[in-house]
DNA sequence: TGTTATGTTGCCAT
DNA sequence: TATGGCAACATAAC
């Protein structure tokens, strides 16, 4: 999106039926917040998005479920499910789409947006990201270890495919308890975590219904996946086991009874 | 036609 | 503080 967006000046702000995307805001509220802002920078914090202004403060966006954000030419038809539409200086109209209407884009100062990166853990792809800081994180906590991998403050960006798919990759049992685990196991997870999240930013996202990137291209993820959605319908290409399907920390979760025992190793 | 599932997170109760 | 359940919503697949 930078090409498009950054240096971009908002000329218009049209709403379409859910104003209640950008929060509590009033859309003449929001409107006269944004109109005239240009943009500077976009950063991201895990799957927290941030369109920063040049003069402080800036867009807050998540897409949860079902968002999309994308970039249309003026005149172009009204996407499927969107909600706004910001009429940008390059040529360019930015627009955010969301059936399940779980996502916002909020206007937010830079001190809100540092509160919530605050709130975020890790980067897992940055070198920072070491086994040691997971192992230390990990210490002692008696949740499954799919909940601590779906709980943004630990480690940032692992949504419910990318937890399953690293949790196979690194032969562990979903629901184990995540102070359980060994320092063996726990490096295999740190490896297994960089591998699923880098290959799914490699084919550009994992599309299975509504997820396009800012062109309304889809990614070709899901094709790479082993386990996600496969409970039930396939066997583990690593030990013929018909995967299985069960819920841990109120998600559906997919998994190898062959190769993710519930006792380690 | 009803029931259940769906990629996320925040709020609430314990 | 840690943990677990559920609601927010629209749609598709049983």
């Amino acid at each position: 999106m930078s090409d498009r967006v950054i240096g971009a000046t908002i000329e218009s702000v049209t709403f379409r039926d859910f104003p209640g995307v950008v929060g509590e805001l009033s859309p003449e509220q929001f409107t006269g917040l944004v109109s005239g802002e240009t943009f500077e920078r976009i950063d991201r914090r895990g799957k927290h998005l941030w369109l920063a202004f040049d003069g402080g403060d800036g867009l807050f966006v998540h897409l949860m479920m079902t968002g999309q954000l994308l970039l249309l030419r003026p005149g172009a038809e009204r996407a499927r499910f969107e909600h706004l539409r910001l009429g940008l200086s390059s040529g360019w109209e930015l627009a955010y789409a969301d059936q399940r209407k779980f996502g916002r884009v909020l206007r937010y100062s830079d001190q809100q947006w540092a509160a919530k990166e605050g709130q975020i853990g890790p980067e897992p792809l940055d070198t920072s990201f070491t086994t040691a800081l997971l192992v230390s994180s990990m210490r002692s906590r008696t949740s499954p270890i799919k909940a601590f991998l779906l709980d943004q403050r630990k480690v940032a960006g692992i949504g419910n495919i990318y937890a399953d798919e690293a949790l196979y990759r690194a032969r562990i049992y979903p629901g184990r308890s995540t102070g359980s685990l060994d320092d063996a196991e726990i490096e295999r997870l740190h490896v297994a975590i960089r591998a699923v999240l880098q290959e799914g930013i490699e084919r550009r996202g994992t599309t299975l219904s509504d997820y396009m990137d800012a062109d309304g291209a889809r990614g070709t993820n899901a094709a790479n996946l082993r386990v996600y959605g496969k409970g039930g319908k396939a066997v583990c290409e690593e030990c013929g086991c018909p995967l299985e399907r069960v819920v841990i920390a109120g998600r559906g979760t997919h998994f190898c009874p062959g190769c993710q025992h519930d006792e380690g190793r």
